[in-house]
DNA sequence: GCGAAACTTGTACCGAGTCAAACTTTGGGC
DNA sequence: GCCCAAAGTTTGACTCGGTACAAGTTTCGC
């Protein structure tokens, strides 16, 4: 990492640059009203370069997820003895919505990013799967604490399911025109009612009423 | 539905007919490896016409999922007064269970549909996405009940969590080798650590140990 | 039977993604 | 500084999923 060296450099420039021209077309005119043929000549590169370095299209857009899913990761290995799983998501997920991060589910990139996502299946199918990914993660994550295999991927899917309901509530009022500051001032709430059913459980509701 | 007609009879056959041909030859060969002209001819129709039923290629693999959803928004919908889902989704997973349904977990339409389903990435996307569906709908489910927006797509994101960390990972452990009547004993201690679980949530699971 | 609506079909087409072969650039050894 | 090997890029041709359209064919209601 001290010397990347030029051939690193200019790899990393290229992937930055097709990211960039894409994200701006997909932002300005939808995901699946733009091709790839299309972004590979805004870039100045070829559409066999574009697929070198995403191989799927939906990547092009998607490109955080590796960190994202790096981050949680680290959370959950790097928690202090004794804290559970579920104390340290949680605190997690309130500093990332006091940092006005975008994954906080509050104030993304704009609100471009989501509009571009929830308006293409293809990309909203993609979401999904990265979010398995996330599970599927945090699962591994507790069978090596633990051993016990079950109980970790249950408890890796009732976590997540925290975090990306948290998330997608979020998007889905600003994308319904709820104003942002309201939305995040209120997050703060949301993310401990999600956390608190989580650790808790949803007991009796909904109990049938009538 | 009394005097179907000729018309939806025919319709009911070649949709039909399509399906099973196209399984048929998926469970042979594997999803990637047969191609929608390939069964359009096999089912001496026109390619147009596979289509026409199913919208996309995965559907022909898929096409449970529309019964599925309303088995399982039914189960919430007609439960007893007093009884919360997460009861009576227990109950109902015991139950298919006991029957030896394919959606139990255990024992399905064969070891061959899971292996295709496993085997193609773009077959789990739109698995994963069918089961955010059902989520969708008990969302919704909730929220006529109860009115509150939040907290019914997070109970209704936990109690899914349930349905389908039971099912994958009975699908998990058979693909790996382990005896269909061994797995089928044990899903009944599953089921309910799962639903434990939602009940009652995952409090302090892990407790970091080191 | 007759006309209209519904279903099917052929053809032409588009975009995502793959493959193989040629070409260009970078890095290391001399 | 030079040259070779390796890595990265390009080109073009190709496959397959999916759509649009217009024309055919079958069923239904009258």
């Amino acid at each position: 990492m001290a010397d990347p060296g030029l051939r690193e450099r200019k790899k990393r420039a290229t992937r930055q640059l097709i990211s960039n021209v894409a994200s701006g077309l997909f932002i300005q005119r939808g995901f699946e009203e733009v091709t790839v043929a299309e972004i590979a000549e805004a870039a100045g590169v070829s559409k066999m370069t574009v697929f070198n370095y995403f191989p799927r299209k939906e990547d092009l857009f998607l490109d955080r997820h590796a960190d994202r899913l790096a981050e949680l990761v680290s959370v959950l290995r790097s928690r202090p003895a004794g804290v559970s799983a579920c104390a340290a998501l949680r605190a997690h997920q309130h500093s990332l919505l006091a940092a006005g991060h975008p994954l906080s589910g509050a104030i993304a990139g704009g609100p471009g990013f989501w509009w571009v996502l929830t308006s293409s299946p293809a990309l909203m199918a993609r979401w999904y799967e990265q979010e398995r990914e996330i599970a599927e993660a945090f699962a591994e994550v507790f069978v090596a604490e633990t051993g016990e295999a079950f109980r970790s991927r249950m408890v890796a899917g009732l976590l997540t399911t925290a975090i990306t309901t948290v998330f997608s509530y979020a998007m889905g009022r600003i994308l319904a025109g709820d104003d942002v500051e309201v939305v995040r001032r209120e997050q703060v709430g949301v993310i401990d009612q999600a956390f608190d059913l989580a650790e808790h459980g949803v007991g009796e509701f909904p109990g049938k009423p009538s």
